[in-house]
RNA sequence: GCCGGCGUAACUCAGUGGUAGAGUAGCUGUUUUGUAAACAGCAAGUCAGAGGUUCGAAUCCUCUCGUCGGCUCCA
């Protein structure tokens, strides 16, 4: 049996329930999707919220006992018109298939305008759903069109299935960077600086230039030179470049109080970089020239898309600027990707790609000349290629000025988030009309390769938290050890010994509170620091410390500065554990 | 921006038209503790904000802000 025809099984089911519950809604379209099915309808005047779920769910498990099979029925357009006549939706739908391709599928007394795709046995099969949320949707996913409500569940061929998903989503809320990192006292957000503005705490900002640091290490190795640019610049910047076109909506504006210019905040830093390249004149010998920026970037990001650290106002991103010869671009594309995935590995992310190309039916999108478009879309697939990466095709992912190959990493609970991207791009060199003199004397035209590693580092932390849950690598952990006196009488070894961790570069702390040790025990675990250092009479007098690991291993009693020398590898070696 | 839900102490939440509550965290004492929560007391709120209905509003209505689940968008 398919998941994909018992998920589409069950969408019949829900709006024949629907159909009985709300005989005025009308059903429009109802696949099934990765994680389960939805269906739209458009309830008209009704409302319908999760607490209706329970009735629907109930409904639906009365129905299917009635239903032995899918029935397939062909049937004229004029017919099928006629069935659905007060539906527009369906109306649409059977407007755009061609006579003779028509059918429905009947199962009990419920039939439904379907291609097909469906279980033998719906009785037996359709047993183990839950619906899931109920959210709006715009019908054929134009915003321009009516929106529906849409109605999300799923279903499995076994219970034990079932309960798996529900307690695998159960984790990822408790794995929710929003929760954590406010238990975590990472970052924090406030009404009265704005929505979408994070606020990096102590633990957060470290964090933060942990990760910026380490990709900054790597990307020095290899010849990039870091700049900074201005938060604002000028409107005629981003009209040259194309982003005040396509972007404006969604870039901040600034005015000036002596003159009539205008500016924007600098929603990316191509067009900045490509300045700093025209600056003065290139020769072929000096390229490839690598430019790098860690710059603050914001986008007026509309209300509704905002989300924690995954989309917000402001961020940066590891955004780096390759202007090369046309010669050089292979391999300097085979850097940027092996330096891709050094990094992801460091992490322990896996991933795959994804080639970003453009949308077909769409070409008022893109600028530039198609033919070069076809160059570089080819030349995109050839490096995958030839580099032996896996990747999935992407039609209407690509920038507006270049095809992607877009890194999408999973994280422990199998979630994707978009991270690296790689761009070959022919235009902004030319919107800029940036040259360098060649060997034969002259001008030509540079490519610029856009580039970035783990994308918006903000993003990435987010994307670290839930992956680790938390319990990061000691590496990144904002308190790598948390000395704990066991009475106040220890508290001057305790100093001794985070002295001596502060020293080797350990991020330490002491417990000094005035509780038992089961409690600073408890605090420390919650808090998830690394190792737990704890010190009383026994400690102190042999020079030693108790070890204790965050998920509750108890190391037993270490000698301190030989700890140092393990923990000062972990940390350097950058080891995940 | 659109559809729908939610907003009570620093945090997690109870309170549905009649005197604003609990646990945790905080503070002050007592306790001096050996591997996941000692005990007692104190303090803490424009019930997101503004307007309205009502004798009376955290509770009902309207708008605004924030937030959550989606849709659209994501350089």
């Amino acid at each position: 049996m398919e998941l994909e025809h018992l998920r589409h099984s069950c969408s019949h089911l829900m709006a024949a329930a629907i159909g009985q519950l709300w005989p005025k809604a009308k059903p429009t379209l109802g696949p099934a999707i990765e994680n389960g099915f939805y269906y739209d309808f458009d309830f008209g005047e009704a409302k319908i919220a999760e607490s209706d779920f329970e009735k629907i769910e109930e409904k639906m498990h009365e129905i299917v006992k009635g239903w032995r099979e899918f029935e397939k029925i062909e049937i004229t357009k004029e017919q099928a018109l006629k069935d659905f006549k007060g539906n527009e939706y369906k109306e649409e739908l059977i407007n755009d298939l061609a006579d003779g391709q028509i059918t429905y599928y009947k199962s009990g007394s419920f039939s439904d305008l379907c291609k097909g795709g469906h279980v033998e046995n719906p009785s037996e099969d359709l047993k183990f759903f839950k619906l899931l949320s109920v959210a709006g949707a715009y019908w054929r996913g134009n915003e321009k069109n009516k929106m529906l409500t849409r109605i999300y569940g799923t279903i499995f061929p076994t219970q034990k299935e079932l309960d798996d998903f529900i307690a695998m989503k159960e984790e990822a809320k408790k794995r929710d960077h929003r929760k954590l990192g406010k238990e975590m006292d990472l970052f924090t957000f406030s009404e009265l600086v704005g929505s979408g503005l994070p606020l990096y705490t102590p633990k957060g900002a470290l964090m933060r230039r942990l990760v910026n640091e380490y990709v900054e290490s790597v990307q020095s190795l290899q010849g990039y030179s870091q700049v900074w640019t201005p938060q604002i610049a000028k409107a005629d910047l981003f009209k040259t470049s194309g982003h005040y076109d396509k972007y404006k909506d969604s870039m901040f504006r600034v005015f000036s109080n002596y003159s009539d210019e205008e500016f924007y905040l600098k929603p990316m830093n191509c067009p900045q970089h490509t300045q700093i390249y025209a600056s003065k004149p290139r020769s072929y010998k000096d390229l490839p020239i690598r430019l790098t920026d860690f710059a603050m970037l914001y986008r007026d990001e509309k209300p509704g898309e905002l989300s924690g650290l995954a989309r917000v106002r402001a961020f940066s991103q590891d955004d780096c600027h390759i202007f090369c010869r046309e010669d050089q671009v292979d391999e300097e594309v085979d850097r940027a990707l092996a330096m891709t995935k050094e990094i992801m590995k460091t992490f322990g992310l896996s991933y795959k790609y994804r080639l970003s190309t453009r949308d077909q039916e769409h070409p008022e999108k893109y600028i530039g000349d198609p033919k070069i478009w076809d160059k570089t879309e080819k030349w995109a697939e050839e490096i995958m290629k030839r580099n032996n990466i896996e990747y999935f095709d992407g039609p209407g992912e690509a920038a507006f000025y270049a095809p992607k190959m877009d890194l999408i990493a999973k994280d422990s609970l199998g979630r994707e988030w978009q991270l690296s991207t790689v761009q070959i791009d022919y235009f902004l060199p030319e919107r800029f009309n940036l040259t360098y003199i060649d060997s034969d004397g002259k001008e030509k035209r540079p490519v610029m390769i856009h580039r970035a590693i783990v994308g918006s580092p903000e993003r990435f932390l987010m994307v670290l938290i839930e992956h680790f849950g938390g319990n990061f690598p000691t590496w990144l952990t904002p308190v790598q050890a948390k000395v704990l006196p066991i009475t106040e009488n220890h508290l001057e070894y305790a100093n001794k010994v985070a002295e001596k961790l502060k020293k080797a570069g350990i991020r330490a702390e002491i417990d000094d509170r005035n509780e038992r040790l089961q409690a600073k025990i408890r605090d420390a675990q919650l808090s998830k620091v690394s190792y737990m250092f704890i010190v009383g009479d026994r400690e102190a007098e042999a020079g030693k410390i108790a070890v204790r690991k965050r998920n509750g291993e108890d190391l037993g009693s270490k000698d301190l500065e030989e700890f140092i020398k393990a923990l000062r590898k972990e940390i350097d070696e950058k080891i995940v554990n």
